[in-house]
DNA sequence: TATGAATGAGGCTTCATTCAT
DNA sequence: AATGAATGAAGCCTCATTCAT
């Protein structure tokens, strides 16, 4: 591993850890076992170092994405599906999570990495529905405030997850709860779901 | 307005303005045009005066919570109103909720606030479903995992509000998607929401 | 108990107790239930409080010398009445001394202070002293020298007392001491020293 | 000389002359030719750096007490040598003296530090008047009060040394105290001091 | 006399960044 | 590339003293 993508990686864990403020150059340094001097070598700033974080993270978010699409143009994409691939994708890059919903906050650079993270999820989001519409198996609802409902669904079951980590999970209810809004029952199409629990 | 107050509302306007970290004692006391040491006459210490403003953030929300069920109680609440009563005080409160959800993730002691906080407002929607269910107008879904979805939805409301405002208020459609999953059309339509607004 | 007088007597103890810097005004005021304004109407500064302090302390070890100086006028002191004396004297004023001890090497006021009152106990030493050697009683030592040993050591009695109370008392042992060193035996006259010096 | 061994020298200087409160790390920064930050690349704390001062004077007074325990153990040691080395000694560090006898009564680890001083001063005297016992050259006295009252006047010769420079040294008349209290002439004569050294 | 809020200088410490080696 | 000592600005906080009431 190189000496860059150690401290990046270092400073993922950290960041991730204790947040951005509370990871010093000379802590960083330490745990990688580096000099401080070396950050700077391979950095232009701590600041920069996140810039990075970022930018990797973005970079795994739209290869999810561009994924998402080709399924969905297969035509083989559920909505099952389409949440399950964001909740393990989601699991699997926690800290970066991490990092973007603790700093949004107080750093410009993470503030717009997140705009366009959620721009981002909101899209595929709205095409997946647009196809679902025009199919007949989602109902008739506005595309971008759904996408974004839906987004912005995923990233509070990520905080609560991260950071109240004692709250059991709600995620598979999350997705029922958006099925029952959005999802038009198969059979009796004219109506809503659940149809036949009731008499 | 004491000088205590002054503190305290001039720390909270620039808490959510420019986040915890970047308003320094010397900046506080600037703004609020008072000294430095004044500052600790009133305070113990900069974490104290964020105390302060939790609190009264959490004294006001208990007396929301503590309306909702009187109105709850005499059986005058729609989910409408409940959820509008919500945004209300959401958005008469845009700079503790800003002042919270900034900081959460770096001190101990928000996050503990706002851990109280999600779980009183997510108790406030289990008690509301709870008895729509047992009014049958509320479909039978889980207490706690739906009342921490919609609790969710609405932290996730705010924080777009407030971090990216160029973002179309989606808040109405929210509560659409919420009625779709959640409440049973009243006489004969027990489906879908809204069918016969369509052609 | 006027107020001034009220300030002096808490102040004392409190520098006896943690020290003159950490007394402070707040403190001060608090324990005296008085605030910290109204010090300021009675002192001139915190040094100025100190001041009065080490003055009464002088009236009183003048008054004890006075006495003892009388009482040798009397011929009716011995040394062990003098040693005993001064023990008593420290003993009851053991907060002053304390404030002594801790304070003559940081402020200038309490060094001139206690210069003055070493002076004036190795001055009653070498008087005693002196009367001792023409009554053939007390060894022809050097006057000012002795004195001052004497009057040292008692300093350092009362240090180790202060300071270090856990060290058992060895206050006999040292007026032994001092006595095997300086007085003649009564009997055997002949054996004490330099008495051939003498016509 | 390395930066360490210079803040080092520096804040002995300045302990040792204006007290430890009053040189500040921007003192001691501005004198030693460094920045602040600098104090802190050495030193965990301000009193971390007197803490270091007073370890190497334990060290260096260990070694004198080793040294006069070897002289001992051949027999070789006069009290005269005994006392003389300790007067060397403390000249010879002067300025840890004025610091440990500064600061002893205000800060807890000096505090410590002088009791373990006094503890072994004592201690070492003690053995001394032991094998002075044991030979016959040493009245039979009380060993832990008389080794206790021979350290403390150490001290108290040290203290008017350095805080009452004026005062005229009284060190060798000091020493013909303790002989004449302590020592038994030689031959003949178990009383009186020194006798013999006349004609 | 008494109060206590306000002051502001100054104390200790941290930390991102630079630079000589 | 790497080191790590040095920097200095800035952060939080304390405290003797003043002043309007």
């Amino acid at each position: 591993m190189s000496t860059k993508d150690l401290i990046l990686s270092t400073a993922k864990d950290m960041i991730s850890e204790v947040g951005f403020h509370k990871m010093t150059t000379a802590n960083l340094a330490r745990r990688a076992e580096i000099s401080e001097g070396t950050i700077y070598r391979h950095f232009e700033s701590k600041e920069d170092i996140l810039q990075h974080i970022l930018d990797t993270f973005d970079q795994k978010y739209l290869a999810l994405a561009e994924q998402c699409r080709t399924r969905m143009d297969k035509g083989t994409l559920t909505m099952e599906d389409l949440l399950g691939n964001h909740f393990t994708f989601l699991n699997a890059n926690a800290a970066d999570i991490k990092i973007v919903l603790g700093t949004y906050s107080i750093l410009e650079i993470t503030h717009r990495s997140m705009g366009r993270f959620i721009e981002r999820m909101r899209g595929l989001f709205e095409e997946f529905l647009s196809r679902g519409i025009a199919q007949g198996t989602v109902r008739d609802v506005p595309l971008a405030d759904t996408g974004m409902i839906i987004a912005n669904m995923f990233f509070g079951l990520m905080r609560i997850k991260l950071y109240w980590p004692e709250i059991e999970d709600f995620s598979k209810e999350a997705v029922a709860f958006c099925q029952r809004s959005l999802i038009i029952a198969p059979a009796d199409k004219p109506t809503g779901n659940k149809a036949e629990d009731r008499p």
